[in-house]
Formats: C-alpha cells, sequence, structure tokens
DNA sequence: CATAGCGTATTACTTCGCTAATACGGTATG
DNA sequence: CATACCGTATTAGCGAAGTAATACGCTATG
C-alpha cells in the first residue's frame, strides 16, 4: 500500500494518511473496489494510534473516497470518470498551491514562474 | 493610520496588523519613509498588548517591509522585490519540482498543468 | 457459545501558537 | 541627573488541535 508518515514534519498524520490515499487513487495506484489496510494493521504499521487512522478512514468516508459494508474490509468507492478528472486536478492544485503562494511572496512574476514550472515539466517527462 | 483588528476572527492580532500595513503600503496609502504608530501607542488604540504589535512589526522588519534606524521612528522602507533571497528562490524551484512529479505521477499534461499553475497565480494576486 | 479480529466512543495527556503581565535597558531632552 | 518615552526580554497563562490509553460493542467463523 505504500504509505508513509513524518510524525515529526508539523503535517497532522491523520491528514498525511487522507493526502496519500487520495492522491493513490488519483494516480491509479489505488482503483475502485481494492480493499484498505485494516485500521490495527496500518497504525501498527506506521507506528501510531489506532485512534488515528481511524480518523482518517472516516473522513474519507465521509468524503466518498473509501466506502465501508459492515462486516466487510474498507475498500475505494467507485468514482466515474470525470470525478477522477476532478480529482486529479484538485490533487495537482493541493501540490501548486504552495508554490504559487512562494511565487507571489517572492514577488516573482507569474511569466517567470510558468517558465520555470514548464522547465520541471519536461525534465520530468524526458528522464521516463 | 487606519488599522482595525478582530481578536475573535481567528486570525491571529499580530498577523491581521501585519497584512494591513502591507496592504496599505501596497495601496499607496502608506509611502516609504511614512512613519508608523509606536508600539506602544498603536497597542493601546486596538485595545492589546504591547508585544503583539512589537511582534509584528519585528517580522515586517525581517521582511524588508519597515525600516528601524536605532533612535528614530519606524518607517516604511524603500522595497525592491528583486532584492531577495536566493535561498527562497530555490525552495521555490522545490516546491514546483514537487508538483511537477505529481503532474507527471498524476498523468495531467504540460498543458494542463500550466493552466492550473497560471489560475493559482492570478488567485493569490487578487487576494493582496 | 467461543474466540478472534475489527472499529471506535470516551477520556486524558501533550504540544503549540497566541497573547498578557511584568520588568528591564536604551535614548532623547530638559 | 531626571524624566519620559520607547522597544522588548522574559515568563506565564490560555485554548485548540493532535494523539494516546483504555475499554467497549459488533461481526464472522469455527
Amino acid at each position: 500500500m505504500l504509505i508513509v508518515v513524518n510524525p515529526s514534519s508539523g503535517v497532522p498524520v491523520f491528514r498525511q494518511v487522507m493526502d496519500q490515499v487520495r492522491f493513490h487513487i488519483a494516480s491509479g495506484l489505488l482503483e475502485p473496489g481494492d480493499e484498505l489496510p485494516p485500521t490495527r494493521s496500518l497504525s501498527a504499521e506506521l507506528g501510531v494510534n489506532p485512534m488515528t487512522i481511524s480518523k482518517a478512514y472516516n473522513l474519507l468516508e465521509r468524503d466518498g473516497v473509501l466506502e465501508r459494508r459492515p462486516g466487510r474490509p474498507l475498500v475505494v468507492a467507485k468514482l466515474d470518470p470525470t470525478d477522477l478528472d476532478l480529482e486529479k486536478l484538485d490533487q495537482l492544485r493541493a501540490s501548486l498551491a504552495d508554490a504559487a503562494r512562494a511565487a507571489h511572496q517572492l514577488g516573482v512574476d507569474t511569466r517567470e514562474a510558468v517558465r520555470v514550472f514548464r522547465e520541471l515539466l519536461e525534465c520530468d517527462d524526458k528522464e521516463k
């Protein structure tokens, strides 16, 4: 499942878990119907309290990202293709938000910031 | 000087002060060389502790927005957006690198990613 | 039923950001 | 010197957010 957390990063653990699950779904690594590790297993794996994972899972369920059927394991909810695209954009937005804020604070002009971003995007494309 | 704060808005008072000073400078109401009210006066006016104002002023000075000459009143600095830390530019690049990696991993193409980034940059510009 | 794995309600603890109280050192001005 | 502002170092108090400890109820499976 590849979930990793850094308890001393300032970002709450439960939010790190939520973000990574969302990202894995948006990227296709997790597909609708796929099972997630039980609360206790994951908490043990990450070395945190079960309640922390429970909280993350509940919020994800409330958001319709995960689905729970009583007695059955927690699974990824099915999402129609349109929503999946929107979700991808949301994920990207989240990553870009920090950079945008930094750019603004630095007084870096939009054109320049975009240029740097393009450069990095093409760099990544070539690597593969 | 027209500074007003709302202590029960969730937004820290020292940050409200910082934001308003920045805004007044950006809007031209405050110009380079203009004096700011002494820590104690402003704190009395706003009904908060002097330390709160002191904190706001110090952060603004650290950011190069205000200038202090010993024994002289605090004044608005002549600001030049181009004399900023290279270290922070690297931070921007690092931040953008993460986002680029995310875009790649999500399968979002360059055109779309750039569009979203532009959107966020302009959104930030409007906020202040 | 028994038991084993599961999720979580409840409670309490820890940490952290913000502000206030207090008191001290510096500088100008007479 | 005196005195009158000025900024702030230090300390403490407060509330909110995150996490942990504990114990309970549910479901499946034998």
